[in-house]
RNA sequence: GGCCCCAUGGUCAAGUGGUUAAGACGUCGCGUUCUCAGCGCGGAAUCGAGGGUUCGACUCCCUCUGGGGCUACCA
């Protein structure tokens, strides 16, 4: 490839970062990197009913998040800017090619309104056929033509601009990832709009401008965008310009409904914010999408953005739509956690204040030992850092309260109060600095004098000291709790069940 | 309905005419162990169907079936 690659991601601000976009985002952006292109980005804000107002930063702030830096972009202009729509249209860019198009005859204003419209469109299903446009000033000259515009102004109508559109025509290309394609122009429906009657471009049209104008090479798109490739082409070629390269990524699917991941589907977290709050990395979630229809050439499936940028290559882009796979996401995340265990662990010790497991400030005073605990409790089997609060909650911060039926079958058989009783001792005579061999020892020593091992040795223990039945390495766990607060709870344990 | 795209285990997928059809997630079993997690080992599980082409098809062609996308004054 000679010319400069240049590539662009073009979210409308009508919500947040949705994984799906994610996709086209990274995608575009490992394209840039690998090819030592430009990454662009560009709001497509033209369908001012649908904008929210965070809907622009929330994006940027979460592709940020995820890794991607970008070249141009509307928060520092490049040289193609503005890089919003609704700014492009206020300076006349799109208007100046849309009058080109009326003026050679290729465009046309439309006063048809809703109701007529939807009234032909029934007509037509009615009678079994396609919804088409139909064209109403089929034989008349220009002057007559522009004698109707006057009649339909003069009545108060506004027009919207459609494109005539040239039906016996073929539109191929050779995409990139789906190979030839081509689409007859008659499938399109009809002449299409292109100017809104707001007087905002519509997107088939506002998109083909803009690329051209940003000198964009390359567009890598979703599968979505399949059929709106005839019309943009239909636009280049009026205004004679150079198409740029496609190439339509087959799609996300929810593997519940198997459709494609929808804004509406409640059943799958669906937005990167939503993984980014509950403690997904960065990196995770980089690491997945980058292998959501796409894949790399050896057997890993671990790597770093760096990496992916190095491997990436267009032609290994998968054609089937892939479903989301919200486990392999917790696998990915979990050997993200597990390697950056060291950058995580300030992650891991907010989300217990996030809980309030513990104050801030106890939670600064005590760092050596929330390390510990997170530590003991295994980062090595959760998901994603939220988790954490869970795996530690018991019996580190708070106990188990009233203790279940089994727990107190465990205590109160003859073989648990003969366990309970030893442990009180052993335990008491141990000293503060005791540690977690020597817990082990100890419990090793009750178990060889009372003949006792196995559950019916350790439940008994694990219950008098921490109301559990499962949970860590007791021995560990011994070490990091409080004595008095271990003997209070024996206790306790002793004046409620056993006396 | 029309047009377009897709089709290897439950999921992600490698594979480009000759392979014991990789690997990963998940799942199941065994082991380690007081339990959970982890770890180790092992197992089950895939080329949608039918026709061709070919000495030989998962790989190429056709048909069918199934799935998906689009069909707006949304992007």
């Amino acid at each position: 490839m000679t010319e400069e690659i240049r590539v662009r991601y073009a979210p409308s601000p009508t919500g947040h970062l949705h994984i799906g976009n994610a996709r086209t985002a990274i995608f575009n952006w490992l394209f840039a990197r690998h090819y030592n292109g430009k990454f662009i980005i560009r709001i497509e804000d033209t369908d001012q009913k649908r904008n929210i107002a965070d809907g622009e930063t929330s994006q940027l702030d979460n592709l940020k998040w995820l890794g991607l830096d970008w070249d141009e972009a509307p928060d520092f202009s490049g040289e193609y800017g503005p890089y919003r729509q609704s700014e492009r249209n206020e300076q006349g860019i799109y208007q100046e090619y849309i009058e080109a198009l009326l003026e050679k005859g290729l465009a046309y204003k439309s006063y048809k309104t809703s109701e007529q419209l939807a009234a032909e469109r029934e007509a037509q299903q009615a009678a079994k056929q396609a919804p088409h446009y139909v064209y109403e000033y089929e034989g008349l000259s220009n002057a007559e033509r522009e004698a109707k515009y006057a009649d339909f102004e003069a009545q108060g109508l506004k027009p919207v601009v459609r494109f005539r559109v040239p039906e016996d025509k073929v539109y191929a290309w050779d995409d990139i990832v789906k190979g030839h394609i081509e689409i007859g122009a008659k499938e399109v429906g009809g002449d299409w709009v292109i100017q809104k009657a707001d007087g905002m471009p519509t997107y088939n049209f506002a998109v083909v401008v803009d690329d051209h104008l940003m000198a964009i090479s390359h567009v890598l798109r979703g599968d979505d965008h399949v059929s709106n490739t005839p019309k943009q082409m239909m636009i280049y070629e009026a205004l004679g310009w150079a198409i740029p390269k496609f190439g339509h990524m087959a799609l996300i699917i929810n593997g519940a409904t198997g459709k494609k991941l929808s804004k509406r589907d409640e059943d799958v977290l669906q937005f990167v914010e939503q993984y980014r709050e509950l403690g997904y990395l960065p990196q995770a979630m980089f690491n997945f999408i980058g292998l959501l229809g796409w894949s790399p050439k050896g057997e890993d499936e671990i790597f770093s953005v760096e990496e992916f940028i190095q491997m990436f290559d267009e032609t290994r882009l998968s054609k089937a739509n892939a479903k989301f796979d919200q486990k392999k996401l917790e696998w990915i995340n979990n050997q993200w956690m597990r390697r950056d265990k060291d950058k995580v662990m300030p992650q891991l010790i907010g989300e217990l204040v996030k809980a309030d497991l513990i104050s801030q400030q106890d939670a600064d005073q005590k760092v050596e030992w929330l390390k510990s605990v997170i530590d003991v409790a295994g980062v090595d089997g959760i998901a994603y850092t939220q988790e954490i609060v869970d795996i530690t909650r018991r019996p580190f911060f708070e106990l188990r309260e009233p203790l279940t039926d089994e727990m107190i079958e465990y205590l109160t058989s003859e073989e648990g109060r003969k366990v309970f009783a030893a442990w009180q001792t052993a335990y008491e005579a141990l000293p503060l600095t005791a540690t977690a061999a020597d817990y082990m020892g100890a419990i090793r020593g009750i178990q060889n004098e009372l003949e006792i091992k196995g559950r019916n040795l350790w439940n008994p223990i694990r219950i008098a000291t921490t109301h559990e039945v499962q949970g860590p390495n007791l021995p560990e766990m011994l070490v990091l709790l409080d004595k008095q607060n271990v003997l209070q709870t024996m206790a306790d344990v002793k004046a409620k069940y056993l006396d």
